[in-house]
RNA sequence: GGGCGAUUAGCUCAGUUGGUUAGAGCGCGUCGCUGAUAACGACGAGGUCAGUGGUUCAAAUCCACUAUUGCCCA
């Protein structure tokens, strides 16, 4: 006996249930533990932050986390699914800056850092609760029991000591960094924060400095021919304040330049000599109000010195020789201002600077104040006009003077796109700041041919965008000037020339001799511990690293590796899977493969590059830490847009959970478009796949579960396939495809073509063609070999979709697996996510029969809309139906399954036409496929010969096997017989339908007697609904009376028999009445009778 | 501002190397079916394949530009 299914299926309260056994009886532990013939598959969890709350996009990334994992695993799998969290970085630090009502970092000092922390540290897991839910709600069988966490001290550990042996190689370096920096915060931007806060058409001042070219330069690069008047060099800048900072110019090697006599100053009467773009001229002076001296290349500026137009504030270690000469670049681009670029590297340079070994020079602080060394050349104050004033507005003061000294040829203003800070509004400065690197740069070759071993879904990540992007490589930025975050453990002597990298908490014990065990490794604590080398003290940096570079150490850190679990972690080196959203090409994905890159480098004997730790120890060389990866889009709103807080447009799950259940929620996130596309989300769409997939595949299997409660068929006994009529070795022909399909979709990480395979098998296959055409053989009374096939049919085919959608649907599929298998079977497994994938056998996959059947489907189709078209309804049988299918093979298999027809069509006859029948007229078209290559442009000559030809001819032809000449363009041309498409032309005197080759005629003429077989249809139907009006169950057998005249009761005479087996009748009585039974006076077509019932 | 994607019916999506009449589900309308009924079948309306230009005998498909939108970077 199978359980009894309730008439309405609820599909959250029975998820819920599942949940329940699964906990009660630690499914998830056991599918952990379970035998495992193949060995591990690798799977590592991106950790989220639970900081937040998490949305549907948490969701949607999980659930395909989840749906490899369970796949794998009753494919024989050992899946260790170890979970994580992120818990530092700037979005925590952050949100108690917001609680505590801070604007910056000067006020995280006077707080405390350790207090800072502290709640930093609890607020990591603030919405842990949520997430908890949420991940057991929706069934990602993760283990968060020993989930890594990267605030702890083991984390920690395992990221210092991928650090230090980075830094033994000689991989770290400190260097200057542009940083965008808030003046007012006094704090740099993470790049997240900059991009929040670009604003378009940002007034900015756009003014023409003019420096004053060496003459004797210029005299010697026969630019001038003498030193009598002064040239200058008329560059372009947005930012006046960072002139004072200029230590270069740049022109572009290829271009024209020219030397021209144009006004002093805008508008002004006087002039002076200036070099600049020649294609810009026009733009700079205007129309006619400058006359060319003299052309020349842009390299034939390269090293001309000129002067510095304000005096800037000079680091001790600067050597400012080298500054003040033109070079030129690639970079330089003559779409706006004069072609002459001006280099402050301090302030955005920063790579040009080091690239020309020019000087780096400043002339605001990091608060955004003008040093006081910035002042006109010839000035020798000690304090410079402009000493403290905010950089902003010393715009205008330095414009002013620089115009009246004719250092400045216009001031004028632009709008342009400009990054503010999105905490406080401030126009943020681009700012160079001492900075760790990881020299990522030395191994960029192999980042990018590692990567060439990596499966990307999609594909074209894998040479686009993260391809794209190892190829752009620049060093990795480590150091991060905040305080809630893994610290950098790299410790330096007093005036910092000597530095040295910490490995292990047991090595700053030996430094230090002191017992550390229980030190907690984030600042402030560690920023205290301070060691001897040499004599020189030691203290450590105060910055934190990189919250992308603790993520990408997971592989490592998850484990504490090197300092505990080595086996595991060669074990579960690298990933088989992993799966985050696009956004994570450049965070998590670079992070990995970075690290991943590093440690297993072989290193490089030309450059004396030593390995990498992995590589020396022979676990991993020149790898990735993943093989496989899905990339998702986002998930949008329902109109398309991303989902924000800001926007109020986040889609809560637990709306979907709660009303259309976790596995309409999964299956819609797998089925609704390519995992790399954005989605757009609703839930009115998550109903429809419950509708259209769940409620479909629910009403077979309930269909089945009542039919066979009712008759309760031996299922252990077997029933030889070949012995199985036709249509049920179809559907088994159709299930071991699917099996075959879905396999091959999973093992490709396509679950969205594996839903959407096992949908249309569903709905198409089993539930409209396979249950719809066999339920009379499930209510039938005799139990014979033909109905035990059918129950055994349905039954396997509904136990191998239980099993396939399992990875996808792990609620129904337990659902069905418990009441389909282990009420047959209770030494199966006890769950089906601890069952067998199912096995396919190529030998019955019968391809011949797939055909035939497809073929069948496609006459009945045409057939019913022949039907439809003839206004005869489907109750009234017809004599005949003329049906023709497109090649001799299909009309052999479709002889075979000639009942199908007579039945779905309620004809009594089928009619074969000859695929070429003489008498049908053809229409005739050339199979572009084939021949549109051989006769490119004869084609339209080729269509209009086919028109006036008959096709009865070409018919012919194809028939007996022969080529077909043509005359196109005055030559001859053979066609074979395959270069044509025939259609036939409906025969005179049918009803027919046609579509592409295939052919359904009705014949409509009627007999007396079909007529009444019709009406006693009708009276069938009638009957079968007064039943149901009666209350009575589907099994109940009654007693029938009948009251009627005429036509119809002579149709009642004629097919009593039939009556009476299809309405379960144990006697028909006729014009009498029962006493207290259900009674309706019914009509059918004006002709009036009266229904007598009552259950026997 | 730069790079990478997307744009096909009211909605969500298919559409192989260019080649027959661009398909499916939902929704809508009409009709049918009634022992799966929170179903099912047929038919219909609904498409300038985002737009413009190009290559080709032939373009949703290839190329260029534009628009809208998403991501990443500045």
């Amino acid at each position: 006996m199978f359980k009894e299914l309730p008439s309405q299926v609820n599909f959250p309260r029975l998820e819920q249930n599942q949940i329940e056994f699964w906990r009660k009886q630690d499914i998830f532990k056991k599918s952990m533990q379970k035998e495992a013939p193949n060995g591990n598959y690798i799977f590592y969890e991106g950790p989220p932050t639970a900081n937040g709350k998490p949305g549907v996009h948490h969701v949607i990334s999980r659930a395909f986390k989840d749906v490899f994992p369970r796949y794998k695993t009753m494919r024989g799998y050992h899946v260790n699914r170890k979970g994580g969290w992120d818990t530092h970085g700037l979005p925590v630090e952050l949100e108690i800056e917001k609680k505590l009502g801070f604007t910056g970092k000067k006020d995280i000092e006077k707080f405390g850092i350790a207090k800072f922390n502290k709640l930093a540290k609890e607020s990591a897991f603030e919405y842990i609760q949520e997430w908890n839910e949420m991940t057991e709600r929706i069934a990602f069988w993760v283990d968060l029991e020993d989930a890594y966490i990267t605030y702890e001290n083991d984390y920690i550990e395992s990221t210092w000591w991928v650090m230090k042996s980075l830094w033994e190689r000689g991989l770290l370096k400190e260097d200057y960094r542009v940083t965008m920096h808030c003046p007012r915060c006094n704090t740099s931007l993470a790049d997240h924060e900059v991009s929040q806060g670009y604003k378009d058409d940002t007034k900015d001042p756009s003014v023409f400095p003019k420096f004053p070219a060496n003459l004797e330069n210029l005299v010697s690069k026969n630019i001038v021919k003498n030193k009598d008047r002064e040239v200058y060099f008329l560059a372009w800048t947005t930012t006046p304040w960072t002139l004072a900072a200029n230590s270069g110019l740049a022109v572009k090697d290829d271009a024209q330049y020219s030397l021209v006599e144009a006004a002093k100053r805008y508008n002004s009467e006087d002039s002076d000599l200036y070099i600049l773009a020649t294609d810009l001229l026009e733009t700079v002076f205007g129309e006619d109000n400058y006359k060319i001296i003299k052309s020349f290349q842009g390299s034939d500026l390269v090293g001309v010195n000129y002067q510095p137009i304000l005096k800037a504030h000079i680091p001790a270690n600067e050597d400012i020789s080298t500054a003040y000469r033109v070079i030129s670049d690639e970079f330089v681009s003559l779409d706006d201002g004069t072609g002459i670029v001006h280099l402050a590297p301090a302030y955005g340079d920063l790579e040009l600077g080091k690239k020309y070994a020019f000087p780096t020079l400043f002339s605001v602080n990091l608060s955004g104040e003008i040093y006081p060394e910035v002042m006109p050349l010839d000035s020798n104050e000690k304090i410079g006009p402009y000493a403290g004033i905010f950089y902003k507005k010393a715009d205008k003061l330095i414009s002013k003077d620089l115009l009246d000294n004719n250092l400045m040829f216009r001031e004028t203003t632009l709008k342009h796109t400009y990054p503010f800070c999105w905490r406080c509004d401030t126009p943020l400065l681009f700012f160079a700041k001492s900075s760790w690197y990881i020299k990522t740069t030395l191994v960029k070759d192999k980042l990018i041919s590692n990567n060439q071993a990596i499966n990307w879904y999609p594909d074209k990540i894998k040479n686009g965008r993260f391809g794209k992007w190892l190829e752009n490589n620049v060093d990795w930025a480590l150091s991060r000037e905040r305080y809630w975050g893994s610290p950098l453990p790299i410790w330096v002597n007093k005036d910092g020339s000597k530095n040295h990298c910490i490995g292990s908490i047991a090595e700053l014990e030996e430094l230090t001799g002191k017992d550390l065990k229980e030190l907690d490794l984030h600042r402030p604590y560690v920023d205290e511990i301070s060691f001897e080398i040499d004599g020189e003290t030691y203290t450590r940096l105060p910055y934190t690293v990189d919250v992308w570079f603790e993520s990408g150490c997971m592989p490592y850190a998850q484990w504490h590796y090197p300092f505990e679990n080595q086996d595991k972690f060669v074990d579960n080196f690298p990933a088989d899977y992993i799966c985050e959203a696009i956004d994570q090409t450049r965070g998590w994905f670079y992070s990995q493969h970075a690290v991943a890159t590093l440690l297993s480098d072989s290193g490089d004997p030309k450059t004396g590059r030593a390995a990498g730790v992995l590589a020396q120890k022979g676990i991993a060389t020149d790898t990735s830490d993943f093989k496989n990866v899905i990339c998702l889009g986002h998930i949008l709103d329902e109109k398309g847009l991303k989902m924000s807080k800001s926007k109020g447009n986040i889609v809560d799950p637990w709306e979907v959970l709660n009303v259309q259940g976790a596995d309409a929620l999964r299956w819609y996130l797998f089925a609704s478009s390519p995992p790399g596309d954005s989605k757009r989300f609703s839930a009115n769409l998550v109903n429809e796949t419950l509708r259209d997939f769940f409620l479909t595949l629910w009403n077979s299997y309930s269909f089945f579960v009542l039919y066979a409660n009712l008759d309760k068929p031996d299922l252990k006994q077997t029933v030889a396939i070949d012995n199985r009529p036709e249509i049920d070795r179809w559907l088994v022909a159709k299930t071991h495809k699917l099996i075959k399909d879905i396999s091959n979709l999973l093992d490709n990480y396509d679950p969205t073509n594996a839903t959407r395979t096992i949908r249309d098998f569903v709905v198409d296959d089993l539930s409209n063609w396979y249950v719809r055409r066999n339920r009379r053989r499930f209510w039938k009374s005799e139990s014979d070999t033909d109905k035990l096939s059918a129950y055994k049919s349905l039954y396997e085919t509904l136990v191998v979709i239980t099993k396939l959608i399992a990875p996808m649907a792990p609620f129904i599929s337990e659902e069905l697996y418990q009441n389909l298998v282990l009420s047959q079977d209770t030494s199966a497994p006890e769950s089906v996510h601890l069952a067998a994938w199912p096995e396919y056998d190529e030998n019955l996959i019968d391809k011949d029969l797939l055909r035939d059947m497809t073929a069948l489907i496609k006459i009945v189709e045409l057939g019913r809309s022949a039907r439809n078209a003839s206004k005869v309804k489907i109750r009234q049988p017809l004599p005949e139906v003329l049906v023709r299918v497109k090649s001799t093979e299909e009309l052999a298999g479709l002889k075979h399954l000639e009942d199908q027809i007579l039945e779905e069509l309620n004809v009594k006859k089928v009619s074969y036409l000859d695929v070429h029948a003489d008498f049908v007229d053809y229409s005739v078209k050339p199979n572009l496929f084939l021949v549109g290559k051989r006769l490119g442009k004869l084609i339209p000559e080729m269509r209009k010969q086919l028109a006036n030809i008959d096709g009865k001819t070409i018919s012919a032809n194809i028939r007996d096997g022969k080529n077909t000449i043509i005359e196109l363009a005055g030559q001859e041309h053979s066609f074979e017989p395959e270069a044509f498409l025939l259609e036939a032309q409906s025969p005179d005197g049918y009803s027919a339908v046609e579509d592409r080759g295939y052919l359904a005629a009705l014949n409509t003429t009627l007999s007396p007697e079909l007529i009444q077989e019709g009406l006693s249809r009708d009276i069938i139907r009638l009957i079968q609904n007064a039943r149901k009006t009666a209350g009575l169950e589907v099994s109940d057998h009654i007693n029938l009376a009948l009251t009627a005249k005429a036509e119809v009761l002579a149709a009642i005479e004629a097919f009593k028999d039939i009556i009476a087996f299809e309405v379960l009748a144990d006697k028909i009585l006729i014009n009498q009445e029962i006493a207290n039974s259900h009674s309706e006076n019914l009509e059918i077509e004006g002709k009036v009778f009266t229904i007598n019932l009552k259950k026997s």
